[in-house]
DNA sequence: CGGGATCCCCATTGATACTG
DNA sequence: CAGTATCAATGGGGATCCCG
């Protein structure tokens, strides 16, 4: 283990922390995800089944877990009949609001830029 | 700071933005290999490889070819001996900075909220 | 309704070796 | 140095069924 430049190391955190949040919001499912229950602040499990076009219930069960588990949403179960799941965004979730905005933009300049308009 | 719902059509319209992004920068590599070559304006291919722990040549091949094809970065055969190979963000790469660091700045908020400072 | 369990396919990725 | 080629393994994720 050699000594790295000084300068190198603060590259090397930044990276760190980049891949901290990608792991995080890894999946190609879990930005929508949270992109649907911010847009309804509170949603069911069915419901986000629905938004979200394409992803089975597996997934989404285990996306929702992992998101559960990295404190980004709530989930509380509802004593209807039958029982609903209702999951909303915690406060440390919302502060991915910034990000999936920038994320929007840059989507959509991105279509353009690549596609044309 | 609220969620408010307006119209759903809005609302697919910026999940497939989303979407569009996620696809671009999917995998685990992508941003550090972004991250790698903005820090250091123009970078060689053997350097990012030693930048982004972990992986290997084949996988930075494709993924570059990736960002290539999506316009991020521009890719410079030198005349060298034996030749080189230089990276570098193109004009519609550097507009990713902003995420980058939004990225950055939230892991570092994420990992000290999950697992404390 | 919300989600767990199982089966199974094929795309992603790693390791290794090779080339211009 | 900057990739390519090939083989092999693994696991992501879909389809389906099941259960409280």
């Amino acid at each position: 283990m050699t000594c790295q430049p000084r300068q190198n190391d603060e590259h090397k955190k930044e990276m760190r922390a980049v891949q901290d949040s990608m792991d995080v919001l890894n999946g190609k499912w879990k930005i929508s995800i949270i992109s649907s229950i911010c847009y309804y602040n509170k949603r069911r499990f069915s419901d986000i089944l629905n938004d979200v076009v394409g992803i089975s219930n597996k997934m989404l069960s285990k996306e929702l877990k992992e998101l559960e588990i990295n404190q980004l949403i709530k989930r509380t179960v509802l004593d209807t009949q039958p029982i609903t799941v209702q999951y909303e965004l915690t406060d440390h979730g919302l502060t991915l609001k910034t990000i999936i905005q920038h994320l929007t933009d840059w989507g959509i300049a991105h279509h353009e830029k690549i596609f044309g308009k």
